[in-house]
DNA sequence: TCTGGGGTCCTAGGACCC
DNA sequence: TCTGGGGTCCTAGGACCC
């Protein structure tokens, strides 16, 4: 392997491991971070997991048990997150020739040295982001993406590895009876559809993948599942993509605290969500050419869910929020029933591009030609805050009464002065 | 009563062109 | 009126990820 190995770094239980940084009484407690609305579960300290709570487990369902297993709930706080998640990024960054960040929470990252020197490597690496943002990392080092992966799920298992696995060192039937107990849809790339097809034809472990022919595989599921087969067996083909390549769709989508039932309601909705996409285009820079807005009714009401969408191009590329927003409005009308109980809604951008100067305006030619409101908005903003300015609904200094629910949120500790934590000594 | 959000990649099939 | 083959582009839907 000693070319090219690659290295998985994540972070373990990163939202709950976020929330321990500021509040340090929540160690060796059982965590759990609620997903938008305090709806369900979607982290969970280990604590929380040798309870035998699940992810996407309601909320509702968890909260009569709290008080009894000294659980602790938090609401997601994705501003925290993703500031520290930047902070880690960097950190890990250093050690690689190159660095590819696949999800808020872990990075992929290139790596130099013999054997010994790959382990030390890795322990540097947790010390590192100990030391300097606070959160415990694993890390797992193998040949190829998918056997990093894998190997990142091994260091996490045994305690005894201290956080870091390089597959190479370890005994090679060690590896081989991992293999043959862990089922494939405890890979990468691998899920339970899949999973099912797959045991049809007698591929049931890991080690099974790994002995089957790459080009039957090709011919029966796909060019993806062969892949899988080919990385686990050394040959490195999941190309790592070192630049941040530009988004190809932004999408804002929230269930309510309360069901929307009037179209006059619905149109705050989509006023609002086409408001928050024009935002996220103009801070990246890039225009959409297609408008998708959506709606849904529950699915656990009983009775039929419906989830109505329109798609609408776009008259030419843009990031212009009054365009967006008035197209959103409009679209709505012969697709939302009134009457009927919607409890989430979505704006989708697609077909995006970057912004070419102010050619996006052209064809709108008023007066307001010259002028980037997009970037006039987000300044704004920026200086006074996410509520200080908007378009008709998405200027009301109110939140109106459907608006996502966050009450067990912790402060946005590392991004607000008003938020920052006070530390004193005696 | 209360059940998340935001993405990517691949494939098949249709429209269209030469 | 019949006949052929090859290619691109776009879209919808499936599968997967965290």
């Amino acid at each position: 392997m000693s070319r090219n190995p690659i290295a998985l770094v994540d972070v373990n239980n990163f939202y709950v491991s976020c929330e321990r940084v500021f509040d340090p009484s929540l160690e060796g407690r059982p965590v759990v971070v609620l997903s938008n609305n305090d709806g369900c579960v979607v982290a969970r300290s280990q604590e929380a997991k040798d309870l035998g709570i699940e992810t996407g487990t309601p909320w509702f369902k968890v909260k009569p048990s709290a008080a009894a297993w000294n659980l602790v709930a938090r609401s997601s706080n994705y501003e925290l997150y993703g500031d520290m998640s930047a902070r880690v990024m960097e950190v890990v960054g250093r050690f690689g020739t190159w660095q590819e960040v696949y999800s808020i929470d872990e990075s992929f990252l290139g790596l130099t040295g013999t054997e010994g020197q790959l382990r030390e490597i890795g322990e540097e690496i947790r010390a590192a982001v100990a030391r300097q943002v606070g959160v415990p990392v694993c890390v797992g080092i193998a040949s190829t993406k998918t056997l990093a992966k894998f190997t990142n799920r091994i260091a996490k298992q045994n305690a005894a590895m201290g956080g870091v696995c390089s597959l190479d060192s370890m005994p090679v039937g060690q590896v081989e009876t991992i293999q043959e107990r862990v089922p494939v849809t405890g890979l990468w790339g691998v899920g339970a559809r899949t999973g099912d097809r797959l045991k049809a034809q007698g591929i049931v472990s890991i080690a099974d993948l790994k002995r089957a022919d790459p080009l039957a595989i090709r011919k029966k599921f796909s060019v993806v599942l062969q892949r899988t087969v080919l990385e686990l067996n050394g040959t490195a083909c999941i190309p790592h993509t070192e630049e941040r390549v530009d988004k190809q769709q932004i999408m804002f989508s929230r269930s309510f605290s309360t069901p929307v039932t009037t179209l006059e309601e619905m149109g705050q909705v989509f006023s609002i969500y086409a408001q928050r996409g024009a935002a996220r285009l103009t801070a990246g820079g890039q225009c959409a050419t297609m408008l998708t807005v959506s709606a849904g009714t529950s699915r656990f009401a009983g009775g039929d869910a419906s989830f109505p969408a329109v798609t609408l191009r776009l008259p030419a590329p843009t990031s212009d929020p009054i365009v967006l927003t008035r197209l959103a409005v409009s679209a709505l009308r012969g697709m939302i029933v009134p009457g009927t109980s919607y409890v989430r809604a979505g704006v989708m951008l697609g077909g995006l591009e970057p912004a070419r100067g102010q050619e996006q305006f052209d064809t709108f030619v008023d007066d307001r030609e010259s002028l980037d409101l997009g970037g006039l908005l987000g300044s704004v903003r920026a200086k006074f805050g996410d509520t200080a300015i908007g378009l008709g609904a998405g200027g009301l200094a109110e939140p109106p009464g459907w608006s996502m629910k966050r009450e067990l949120s912790s402060p946005r500790y590392t991004t607000e002065w008003e938020d920052l934590p006070v530390v004193s000594a005696r």
